[in-house]
DNA sequence: GTATTTGTTCTAAATTTTAAAACTAATATC
DNA sequence: GATATTAGTTTTAAAATTTAGAACAAATAC
């Protein structure tokens, strides 16, 4: 459709809200708790990847840290395509969720 | 992620906003104009019957009308299913685009 | 009858999502 | 130094979703 998916949606937004902290684990561990629901690596993983190669997001690997198991962290952050993409989705949004009528249904046959 | 896909929220709101005339091929209609990009058939009718099947949509089918071509039209509403899932994918959305930092970015090492 | 219109179904390809195993490189402990 | 543990990324294959468009169906129009 030519329109962030959902997933892709959220790891933009992801990165926009860490900052300078939006690394996969990092990523991994927001959307869990935003979803309330433990996601698998692979689930941020690979869209990123795929964001990455698209333009969304670009990318910049840190040095290692002196914490146990402190590898080289890979930083992301959003591209001005990136931005006008979350642009797009949100007025999309609005625009879906705007003028919804009542749920109170003289029109439905069954009630 | 157990949350609705983009699509799948978007025909649940379409079915929503056009009450009693939501049938396949006006949501398409609906949709195409709402995401400013023509929709095929199937990128409607194939979801549409995924979520009835789950439960989030229920279905009736008209008698024809005396237009031209006016064959029996399926129709569908929301269940309660279908609402709720619309509610929790707001809450998530709202979360999501909330508390976002200005992107003006002095954390960003590339600039 | 034949054409045209409105509508739904089907299906195969492409894309996206997901889980989890594999891999890598750091510090900790013995 | 060998082994364990931790934090992190990559890979991969299966499952699920999306998409385009052909096929089919049933109505009116000519």
């Amino acid at each position: 459709m030519n329109i962030l998916s959902r997933m892709e949606e959220l790891i933009l937004l992801s990165v926009w809200k860490l900052q300078g902290e939006a690394y996969g684990l990092q990523i991994r561990t927001y959307l869990s708790e935003l979803v309330e629901q433990e996601l698998s690596v692979g689930a941020v993983y690979v869209p990123l990847k795929r964001l990455k190669k698209r333009g969304y997001l670009s990318s910049w690997d840190s040095d290692p840290t002196d914490e146990r198991g402190g590898r080289t962290k890979r930083f992301y952050k959003l591209t001005e395509k990136g931005v006008t993409a979350l642009q797009q989705v949100k007025t999309v949004q609005e625009n879906a969720w705007s003028g919804l009528p009542d749920l109170g249904l003289g029109w439905n046959p069954s009630i």
